[in-house]
Order: structure tokens, then sequence, then C-alpha cells
DNA sequence: GTATCTGCAAAAGGTTTGCATTTTG
DNA sequence: CAAAATGCAAACCTTTTGCAGATAC
């Protein structure tokens, strides 16, 4: 094989029902002896059911909600792990904190809003087509890429 | 109009002359009554001259050649001023320190070794389509994009 | 029981800021 | 000469790290 570019959801095993979507991180969790702490499965929950795109901040102010002693790092620490395994995906957005998602954990564009920071999802399939051609183009063994959108979403134009 | 998407080369007067560039920046200056210093010039030279998407460190140190008592806050502020004005181009590459762009400063791809740090652009016209697809779409009004692919390089592959 | 994880605090970048001094136009 | 830029150091933010004590398996 040419490169060794992520796939897409049907290949990837990534679901719309955030539980399902948990049962996986966890099982890839243990598969390689990984603990599963009461502060790691909050956060886990999390990043599987949020559609939001948190960031560690907003993260971390949710987990204590449930666990008052948790600290920062154990939230950096975890979400580094998810991010090594492939199982989180982290979306720089140049201002500020990283913002992760747990639900689809493969390259994808967002679309984010200026104002408000909104950040939604785009779809766009021939995504996968443009990354070989530049791979080819290029002679680059292209494995990742990162595509995201700026303006003013509806609500925040006015 | 519908957005204010940059535009391209053509439109935007980037030239591969890097002097007829640099020209045009210092117009950009004097026409908003900013002052020509000679670590700013210094700074424009190396924004306008160099290809290879240099960061604020390199550029301080090739400044600091030519005028030893440059400090890196001068760079910043250079740097951030002409971002401002739309004169360069801020590329973040998720690790470490963002690179710079004075020679074409309107967005576009570029393709970056996760070995050697390489930067290249690529070319792709078919990007102002889908950035007014993603506006239509998702009624975001979009003002700009990021999008770099990551891989190793030809060379670092081995 | 032992390897792993947590929580704390300190450190580490990278970038920004405040302000007195110097310089440009 | 007035407005703006420089240079220095301190401040800032986000993220990482080291390590002693706690905990999962």
């Amino acid at each position: 094989m040419e490169n060794s570019f992520p796939k897409h959801p049907s290949a990837v095993k990534v679901m719309d029902d955030s539980g399902v979507r948990l049962n996986h991180i966890l099982a890839r969790l243990r598969e390689r002896d990984f603990r599963i702490t009461p502060q790691r499965m909050a956060i886990l929950k999390i990043l599987a059911e949020s559609r939001d795109h948190p960031t560690v901040e907003e993260i971390y102010a949710q987990v204590r909600s449930a666990f008052p002693t948790t600290s920062l790092a154990t939230v950096y620490k975890t979400v580094t792990l998810l991010k090594g395994l492939g199982e989180v995906l982290e979306v720089g957005t140049r201002t500020g904190s990283s913002r992760y998602d747990g639900g689809k954990p493969y390259p994808h564009p967002h679309v984010i809003c200026t104002g408000c920071r909104a950040m939604i999802d785009f779809e766009e399939p021939a995504l996968d087509d443009l990354t070989r051609q530049v791979a080819e183009k290029t002679g680059y063994q292209i494995s990742d890429y990162q595509f995201d959108f700026f303006g003013l979403c509806p609500r925040c134009r006015k």
C-alpha cells in the first residue's frame, strides 16, 4: 500500500452511537493493558459523547463535577494517550487551546466560527482522492491532514 | 458579494519577483503611516524573499546578523503587524512555532514533512470552489482556511 | 504485589505586553 | 517635535514533566 492514510467511518468503526464508541475505546485500552480508572472513564465518556469538540479545560471542568480531585494534568495525559492510540482527533484552532473529537478520530474538515467559536464538521468525500493526488505529485507519504475553514456563523453574522 | 474570501495571485499582486513583493509591502506600510525602520526593512526582506516559511526565531537569527541589537519582540511585533495587514500568512505547524509566508499571503495548502519539517506549497485551484460550497452548505461567511498535509518527504522516507 | 496512574507543583515553550528610551518622518 | 518603534524584562497561556503517594488488575 502506498500510504497509511486513515480511513473513513465505515472502515474505522466509528458509530453515531456514543455508547458503542465508548466501548470500542475501552476495548482498545484493555487490549493494551492500560487501566480504566474512574477519572479516565469520565474523560472517555465526555470524549465519546460530546459533539462539540471540547477543550481540555472544558473536559476538566466536566470531569471535576463528578470527581472533584481530578487534575488538569490527568486530563492532558489521558487525551495524549488516546491521541497516540488514534482514538481521539486533536483539532488546532490557532487561537488558544486545542479541541478534541473522540467521535470521529480520523482527519476531516471543520468549519469554525471566528465569533462564537462554534465548530462543525464538514463531510467531503473527495478529500481522500485529493490526498492521494498530493502524495503522487509531491512524493510525500501523507499520513494526516488538517483542514479547517474560518468565518462567521449565521448567528454571529448578525 | 457573498463572502470576503481572499483571492489568488493574479488578483492580489503577489509576484515571483521578491523585489516587487517587497516594494508592495513597503508601499502598504507607508500608505498607513507605519515607519520603515532598519529592523523592519530587514524583516520584510527576509519575508519577501524566503520561500521556506521561516519561524520567528529563524527570522530573528537572520536579522541579528545585520542588526545585532534587534530583539525577538520586535520581530514578533512586525510579523503581527504584517499579518494584520494581510501581507503575511501565518502557518501553524501544530508542533512548536508558527511559520510565515510573506510571498503568498493568501490561504493555500501546504505539505509538511513530519521528519525534517520541510514545508512546500501545494497548488489546488479547486479549493476556491470548495470554499464557496462550504459557505453555501453551512451558511458561514468563510474568510479564511488552513489546509495542511503531513507525512514523510521522499528523503526522510529513507 | 507491582506496574500503572494520579495529583501537585514546577518547568517548559511560544508569544504578548508594559514601559522607558530611541528613532522616524 | 510628535508619534511611533525598539529593546528589555516580566507576564501569560497552554502543555509537559518529575515524582511521591495512591490504585487497578
